[in-house]
DNA sequence: ATACAGTCTACAGCGACTATAGAGGCAAGC
DNA sequence: GCTTGCCTCTATAGTCGCTGTAGACTGTAT
């Protein structure tokens, strides 16, 4: 029975190593024991709660909202609705994320259609993006990059 | 005629102040006159300049396509194909990106739906995120956080 | 014995800003 | 002239969620 190392427990949650070490230095991962040169072992608990996060991260969750998540989990005695509300957050995010994509969407396909080749100087999507009047969003958020 | 400051700038383009001087830094503005006790002085073109880059970040645009874009923009003469095709490529991230969200929808409302109150022990949003054998997007790319 | 993969720490970098500190500038009211 | 109060200046550090690098040590297979 060979001890679970870091590469391990990467291969079993499909977490890199170095965003393994990351979590543990941001208290997202307890600290592991350690072999006697020095080395961390796992355990499958620990295979677990990496492959939950990671989960959770797929899921959009951020780091602090991950957190408070373990935290709920070790008081299973306690009320769902905080980790109803923490999703129910998540998802109002990703539809408000959505529907900013949607407006762009649009504006890009508009843009894209009306240029019909040619020189830059009467390019459409040139002057589409010059046309601040009309914001594709009508609002002043900005869209996180991508 | 008061000169246009920072801070006039600033108003007239809806983009901060601290941003502006960031975009000068990087390249994205050019460097502003000076008056005599060395506060930049803006003209008009720049407020055009400005509410440009300002709806192509809002159009989710890099700041690196935003440089192209510019380039292009002071080369009239030249072919519309390389606009057309930085605004093409925008389009697909956007469709990748929504595509993501979408799943991303999917599973939240079903993890909400699940989850009849109750404790944390029963909770289905939590076994949802546990559940991750089945992975919303069926892809192990990271959707960016927001 | 040697080769090679894995692991260690510590630190820098990414994009696109935002925040802070501490100094100096400018216009209006007294 | 002086004060008040906002504006602007530079420089630096922090944000989020990692990723990459350097240089040293460890573990395993041949």
């Amino acid at each position: 029975m060979k001890p679970m190392t870091i590469g391990r427990l990467s291969n079993a949650a499909k977490v890199k190593v170095t965003t393994i070490r990351y979590y543990e230095s941001v208290g997202l991962m307890g600290t592991p024991e350690r072999s006697a040169s020095g080395q961390r072992v796992y355990g499958n608990i620990d295979v677990e709660r990496l492959s939950f996060i990671r989960h959770a991260r797929e899921l959009g969750f951020s780091m602090d909202a991950i957190k408070d998540l373990i935290r709920l989990q070790t008081e299973p005695d306690q009320d769902c609705s905080a980790v109803d509300s923490i999703a129910q957050i998540q998802l109002s995010e990703v539809q408000k994320r959505m529907s900013q994509l949607e407006a762009l969407e649009r504006e890009l396909k508009r843009m894209i259609k009306n240029c019909q080749g040619g020189k830059v100087d009467g390019c459409q999507v040139m002057a589409a993006i010059n046309d601040h009047s009309e914001c594709a969003t009508h609002s002043h958020e900005r869209v996180k990059p991508f």
